[in-house]
DNA sequence: TCCTAAGCGGAGGAATATACTCCGTTTACG
DNA sequence: CGTAAACGGAGTATATTCCTCCGCTTAGGA
């Protein structure tokens, strides 16, 4: 694959990624092309139709979701640390936009990433849950839930950068809201 | 005005407010008209155009706002108390849609309630703080944010009793974060 | 450097969705 | 019971979106 092709691809996903949230489902494709930067021609050389965008569009959230997550488990000091980093993870890697479609998706090997994908966060809820440091009645789907609130824009005209600071910082309030009996160190600033 | 005719209003406000929190702006007038169980001519006579319709909708739910919430900052026992129960009444007051649609309004009487508006959260936030319960770093603009954030829908598929029932639980925990020394009957259950 | 196959962009026509009008039928209410 | 107000939705105009096709550009090997 040509390096210019492989770029445009990246490219592409992440655009799509952007107007699933945005929109809330399915982008319109001259949408993701223009937000992309590319002729709409080389969006349908890629991905002829929907279904393969889609799709593709899961595999690259989930996967980056994923080895961010897998990873944080083993370096992380805490669960409570696990727990905040991840989220914060979660959403700049666009976690929420696989909510938005994953009922239009019948993929084969998309069984298998939820299981992973359920087996890391209950992972890491188990493990702050073990340290005491989260509230008894929180659950996994809490997290992911809040996750997906913490991807989605909030206003039209909000810039991009402002859009990441609030979903972070509302992120790390809900955190606080999750914990319990915090030392000082897992405080937000 | 017939009393049908002011019903349909009603619904066709209601159904507008949920699209907006939906679609995150303008919604599609056919589909207001669906959603509301009228006829597409109806909406037209109520509202013969856009800026018509989404002017009404956002005195609609400033209004019902700006009344639960300067009636709750009489009656709240505290300032944690008032802030919580507040969000909780702007989420289902649908407070939300106004922040999607306020670039597209230029009304008159708009300027006037957003004042009170602002000084009505002001007003929650200081004595929240002044009772030493709020943390320092929050802000109003954490408040109105997170109403926003907690008034728009995770997932198309999912019930709305669902999205309810996770709205205001996300709000819950996000109150609970941004409250220091909490005691217990201010915790969620 | 030069060649060429892979890749690119976007005009344009078909298909679909949305905006809005109009008028025959229904209904609230005096 | 009469009637003016209100209703619904078929139907047409307009705007979006979808997708193909082909002439131009460029990456990358020889």
């Amino acid at each position: 694959m040509r390096a210019d092709a492989s770029r445009n691809r990246e490219r592409l996903l992440d655009a799509a990624v952007d107007l699933i949230l945005e929109v809330g489902g399915e982008p319109a494709r001259d949408a993701v092309a223009k937000r992309a930067g590319v002729g709409i021609g080389t969006l349908y050389r890629h991905f002829p139709d929907q279904q393969t965008l889609l799709r593709a569009v899961a595999l690259h959230v989930i996967d980056r979701t994923l080895a961010d997550g897998e990873a944080l488990l083993d370096t992380a000091e805490s669960g409570a640390d696990a727990l905040r980093q991840y989220m914060h993870r979660a959403v700049d890697d666009g976690l929420g936009a696989l909510h938005l479609i994953h009922r239009l998706l019948d993929d084969a090997n998309w069984p298998e990433r939820r299981a992973r994908a359920d087996a890391l966060l209950n992972g890491i809820v188990d493990r702050a849950k073990g340290d005491g440091r989260m509230r008894p009645d929180a659950t996994s789907l809490d997290v992911g839930f809040a996750i997906i609130r913490a991807c989605r824009p909030l206003a039209v005209g909000l810039p991009a950068e402002e859009e990441r600071r609030l979903a972070h910082r509302h992120l790390d309030i809900f955190v606080d809201g999750l914990l319990v009996d915090r030392p000082a160190h897992d405080r937000t600033p």
